[in-house]
DNA sequence: ATACCGTACAATGTTAACAATTAACACCAA
DNA sequence: TTGGTGTTAATTGTTAACATTGTACGGTAT
């Protein structure tokens, strides 16, 4: 069975290494918008904030580079990479789209019961969040369920240009103020997934993605 | 103005630190088949191979993995990854021709002679290829192409997610034997591109694209 | 004043030692 | 035989010291 790099994010698992947990603050901090766009982040600094060595910094900042959310610069340092401008927007949602479509087609018939409870705690992660009203918790929530039906359908080979697009997105995630309403669309995703319905899943991932 | 990971590797310069030599040679050798799918790779092997310590070599992996062509465990190491089944192929396929037409619309109008100079000399090498005839090189250069196309129309922001996706179309880079044809394709984009007439290259893209 | 050069400092790059984890194997007991 | 357990070797994870690079600042000559 192929590994999911960050099925320990996805899982809300405790992260096993240092360098996982490290990159994951970090994300969620990009994410919550604590970096301003274009500053430089400090390898020593964030080390002593964490309270671990350079090393794992040193490796969080070449995957985040490699997610999206940093620019790397040999002997400079990273800085905090700009959200996309809305042209690019636009196309990304448009193949973020046909991805989605393309994995769920493909993997919906197998479907097994186990990665189907991945998705629904996902689902209900989201719902927490949604009920808690933390638009950045609410953003990551939302890729986290779109991502673990990725995982779900087998779309492995889809995941890391899937969350190329994906992480430059949630640099400007905007929603509903209707938090409820969010939730209730993911809702309607997951219903016809779980009766392994892939065209009605497929239709309101569409009509979700935006 | 944004900055360019692998600009090293495009631009045929020397890398400035180990980690980017390291990195480079690694992908090289897995474009090449020198190791196969599904094997494990050992830091303190590589490591000790090219001369350096464990360090640079983990970066490497690390990125390599991001990247696409390298599966991580944590405490377990990387293992090569195998190349994409026939279906999502196509698909694969189809995206890469829809991000290289929405970059190449969108960045031809800003051509600056210098960034077309870029183009050009990935051309030069990707002849160089051709005439020497060894498949694996005329792959890596055929890519290299095409991204520094990516490059010198902006399209930052799409080329972390086409690179995933080319990473791993990569590992089963089949072309027709006459490469002298592979090269005149690839010169009939280059054309239009040097005369910023976005429809026609756009046209030559797909084209070439299977 | 300005341009140039050299020095000092601060940051990243690299290394090697040490810690923690994993997997394999031998061993023992049921 | 089989199932579990402890040991051991191999590998990765982490750290801290050291090397190198790049930047900023101040002095000097023009």
């Amino acid at each position: 069975m192929p590994f999911q790099i960050y099925s320990d994010r996805l899982m809300r698992m405790q992260p096993k290494t240092v360098r996982e947990q490290v990159t994951n603050q970090i994300r969620d901090d990009l994410l919550s918008g604590r970096f301003e766009a274009g500053s430089m982040l400090r390898e020593i600094e964030l080390a002593s904030r964490f309270g671990v060595s350079r090393g794992p910094v040193r490796d969080a900042f070449i995957q985040l580079s490699n997610e999206g959310y940093l620019a790397y610069q040999a002997n400079r340092g990273v800085t905090v990479r700009r959200p996309p401008n809305p042209d690019d927007r636009r196309f990304i949602t448009s193949v973020r789209k046909q991805i989605e479509t393309h994995v769920i087609l493909k993997g919906t018939p197998h479907l097994t019961d186990n990665s189907l409870k991945n998705v629904e705690s996902a689902l209900d992660r989201l719902k927490v969040a949604c009920d808690e009203g933390k638009a950045t918790t609410i953003a990551l929530r939302d890729v986290e369920f779109h991502e673990s039906i990725l995982v779900a359908c087998g779309g492995d080979d889809m995941l890391g240009a899937w969350r190329q697009l994906c992480s430059r997105m949630l640099l400007t995630y905007t929603r509903h103020q209707d938090y409820a309403h969010t939730y209730r669309e993911h809702f309607e995703i997951f219903t016809p997934l779980s009766n392994k319905d892939a065209q009605s899943t497929v239709e309101a991932i569409v009509a979700n993605i935006q």
